[in-house]
DNA sequence: AAATATTATTAGGCACACCTAAATCATGAC
DNA sequence: GTCATGATTTAGGTGTGCCTAATAATATTT
């Protein structure tokens, strides 16, 4: 008899989180290593390589030896149905219930699994349909499409053009709060005042309602918040 | 390395579901078989004898072979968590969310296990601490105390007296979605006209705004809809 | 009291998802 | 063109939670 899966869904926890990561890689650049995904998830590489081989059977990625790894139309289309319930459930934590912005990830991430496709099209229909989730990530929609726009972090941008945060990665709890307090949200409008030579301190301006604040983030920071060029407001 | 288990709680999903399995068989009399216990959760006796040990080791149950099985005090507690958890989750669904009836619970099985404590206090907040779920199932508190009132099943009243329902099993979604039908919910006010021998089907009235109806039903289904001697109105 | 039926446990397996340690493969340096 | 380094895979192992089949303990009948 066939294991009776906890999960909403056809797939594990586990593997959603594999179909996830490497759509995320891939998102990035080339092809998921088996390293990259073991650091991600935390893992040993060889478990990477076991999962890995289960998934190609299954039929979610392909897989060519030493090379990498990359999702099939199946693989992407269950990452962004695991994507989605993530992302509405990150709103709906934080929109409706009073998460705060710094762990809202951690609790989606878990119930990102346990969630049903009603269950989360409740919440979507609740909070009108969000486009975007707290951290400034797109929402793919139901019938998976995702237009990931192409942002630059402040770690690759000069100074002195206008920007505005877009994005800022979710995964980490205390750099979110440190984040936070420094006014760099989704939204926030700032310009890079200086970069210190060898991957030294980025100094940037962050407006604030009546004013504003130079602050100071080191490169592996600033590589996190993805901004564009501010549209003139 | 220890396995990172993926609920918000230090017990996995499956050990949840036996210590609420545990707890219910219990309350209704004698401590729970093995046999109950496989046969409530759909799986084979022999997988119950394995879990069973594992359970007592953890000093959560305590097992006298041939005996049964009895929780601790931990196991009640780590029950009436789990327990709490389900109840206010289905009110959240039910009140907030609009989630049907019959529907309700099996969701409520899957969430129950990765929602966190704070969420559900998030809810409840939300909810105004509700007492109990849409099912009439008392919710316990936070600090692990219930009062389970102790009813009788429709099965078990003589014709007669005038009842109110004060809850139903809520683990088969067509048997309350054919409840709902009749008009047999919590708060609902019946009685017995007449009761067939031989286990033969029960007639009872049911009022409903603005009248009410002859229905009725057999002793299986009966035996699942908890009632005590209505309050005069 | 012995035979039978019921109930519970043990024995032996399987799938999943992880681990460490030991090969093996690929590639850029020399 | 070989070699060392780093990435990847294989080999072998663990814990959880389930299974079936066989055995053992208890309860019931005769």
């Amino acid at each position: 008899m066939m294991v009776e899966r906890a999960a909403a869904h056809g797939l594990s926890g586990p593997v959603e989180d594999y179909l996830k990561a490497i759509y995320d890689l891939e998102r990035v650049g080339d092809p998921a290593t088996t390293n990259d995904i073991a650091v991600r998830l935390a893992i040993s590489p060889a478990s990477v390589s076991g999962m890995v081989r289960r998934l190609a059977d299954q039929g979610l990625i392909t897989h060519e030896p030493y090379r990498g790894v990359r999702l099939t139309t199946g693989g992407r289309h269950a990452a962004l149905r695991t994507l989605r319930r993530h992302r509405i459930l990150e709103c709906y934590l934080t929109e409706v219930l009073g998460y705060p912005w710094d762990r809202v990830h951690e609790e989606a991430e878990r119930l990102e699994h346990a969630a049903s496709e009603e269950l989360i099209e409740r919440m979507a229909a609740a909070l009108g349909d969000p486009v975007q989730d707290p951290h400034g990530a797109p929402i793919p929609t139901r019938d998976g499409r995702v237009e990931e726009a192409r942002l630059r972090s402040l770690a690759e941008v000069s100074p002195g053009e206008r920007l505005r945060v877009r994005r800022v990665e979710d995964e980490d709890a205390e750099r979110l709060r440190y984040l936070a307090e420094l006014g760099i949200r989704p939204g926030a409008r700032v310009r890079i005042l200086d970069k210190a030579p060898f991957d030294g301190p980025i100094t940037l301006w962050v407006d604030e309602s009546g004013g504003g604040a130079a602050r100071a983030i080191g490169v592996a920071l600033a590589a996190q918040v993805f901004v564009d060029v501010a549209a003139p407001e």
